[in-house]
DNA sequence: AAATTCCGTTAATTTCAATCAACATAATTC
DNA sequence: GAATTATGTTGATTGAAATTAACGGAATTT
């Protein structure tokens, strides 16, 4: 899927794999491997792929923890920030 | 930037980095070497990682060609799919 | 249709990432 | 504050990823 779409990217902008990978620093192999998806290849070609394309920017919002509803509740539930701290709960009276 | 959203996610979950290796499958360095963001740390190591913290979701943003207003651009203007086609630039009279 | 460019495949070699083990040092929990 | 748990660090070993080189076919261009 990412690697797909670096594809589509790579061949809208009429960039050879060669050229995408002079750019990037590897071999054209690895940008051959990162489009068939292959998992092992390191995350850095795939960011300096992304870099090029001038697609980098969409990374940023992946595992934001301001979008990570899930972890906010999980935080919130632990750290009840708002008013009434923890103390009066074991209060005997 | 991403380690450190996976870091995030990880501790506002509670879990421990050799939780997290063991459930993705790789010792607790990966996930240690991903969290302080080495490069070279396999994609399959962060996939891994997001989709066990339940965040794998937003990969589909990365890239995606509908977002890719510069190669959306690329395209079009290539191959003019709307009304007069290539055919009649050349028409002599 | 000839030539050139681009891409896939293979095999051999090299490089480096991942693992493991052992220990040190926080940081939590009781 | 003692014990447990979590994370960081180092060095050695192993395995896999990346490179290189060479060839073939596919696709573009002229």
């Amino acid at each position: 899927m990412l690697g797909s779409n670096i594809r589509t990217a790579r061949l809208r902008r009429r960039m050879p794999q060669a050229e995408l990978a002079r750019r990037v620093g590897v071999s054209r192999f690895v940008v051959a491997d990162m489009e068939k998806g292959k998992p092992s290849t390191g995350i850095a070609a795939y960011l300096g792929a992304l870099w090029t394309l001038g697609l980098l920017e969409d990374m940023a919002l992946v595992g934001d923890p301001d979008r990570d509803e899930e972890g906010k509740i999980l935080e919130r539930a632990r750290s009840p920030k708002t008013a009434r701290g923890r103390k009066s709960l074991s209060d005997d009276f």
